[in-house]
DNA sequence: TTACATTCTTCTACATTGTAGAAATACTTG
DNA sequence: CAAGTATTTCTACAATGTAGAAGAATGTAA
C-alpha cells in the first residue's frame, strides 16, 4: 500500500464527505467550498479515473431521471482499501505535525 | 502561493521539528522514525533542491569541523513564505477532515 | 603524503500525480 | 429534430515523487 497525492487527499475526502451524492461536479463544489482550493474539472476527472484504476474509489453510473437534461451521473465512494490507504497518508502527516502547534496554529 | 505535495509536506514538517538540525540525513531520519515513511536519500535532496528553488526554504553550510571526517552538512530552515504554503496546504486537509473523524478514527 | 574509510551531497533518469482547456456525450425541452 | 444543459472524457503538458549511482569533502592510518 502507498501514499495519496495532495490532491487525492483532498478528492478521497470530499467522496466520503458527500455520501451518496459523489460525483464528479459535486466533488468539485465540495472542495472549493471546504478547502477553500480550487481546481477544475479536468483535474478532478482525472484523479477520480486514477484512483479508481488502483482500486481506491468504484463507481456506478445514477439513474437516467434527470431534472433539466444533461448527461447522467457517475457517482464515486470509497474501496476499503481506498479508506485505509487515506488514512495511513492522514497519520503520516499527522504523526510529524505532533508538537509544532504552537508553530503552526 | 500554491499547495504542497505530500512529500514535500514532510520534508518541510521535518524541518521544522529538526530546528537547528536540519539536514539532508536527518530530515530521512526523521521522517521515517516520526511518520513511519520509508524514502530514499535521492528523494529527500531532490525535494529540498526543489523546495528552495521555489523559495520555501533556505540553506547554509555547516562549520567544516566534523567528528569522525565526511562532507559537510547542508543545513535548512524554513522560510516565511514556506512556512504560510505549508499552514495553508495543513489547512485545506483539516476543514476536509471535520466531521469525518469517526470514520477516519 | 597518500591511500582509504566515512559522511554527506549532487547527478541522472524515469514514474506518478497535478492541472486545465477543449471536445464529446447524453438527456430534456421547444 | 434543433437547441440548451449538465456532465463526462480526451489530450497534453507541468510539477512532484522516487531512487540508484556518482561525486566531493573531510578525518585517519600506514
Amino acid at each position: 500500500m502507498d501514499y495519496l497525492g495532495e490532491f487525492e487527499q483532498l478528492v478521497m475526502l470530499a467522496i466520503m464527505r458527500l455520501g451518496a451524492n459523489a460525483y464528479g461536479m459535486t466533488i468539485r463544489q465540495e472542495i472549493k467550498e471546504v478547502a477553500k482550493r480550487n481546481a477544475s474539472l479536468g483535474a478532478v476527472y482525472t484523479t477520480l479515473e486514477r484512483l479508481e484504476d488502483k482500486g481506491l474509489i468504484s463507481s456506478w453510473i445514477g439513474e437516467a431521471t434527470e431534472e433539466r437534461g444533461g448527461r447522467s451521473k457517475k457517482y464515486f465512494k470509497a474501496t476499503i482499501p481506498g479508506e485505509a490507504a487515506l488514512k495511513q497518508t492522514l497519520k503520516a502527516t499527522e504523526a510529524m505535525v505532533v508538537g509544532l502547534e504552537p508553530v503552526l496554529g
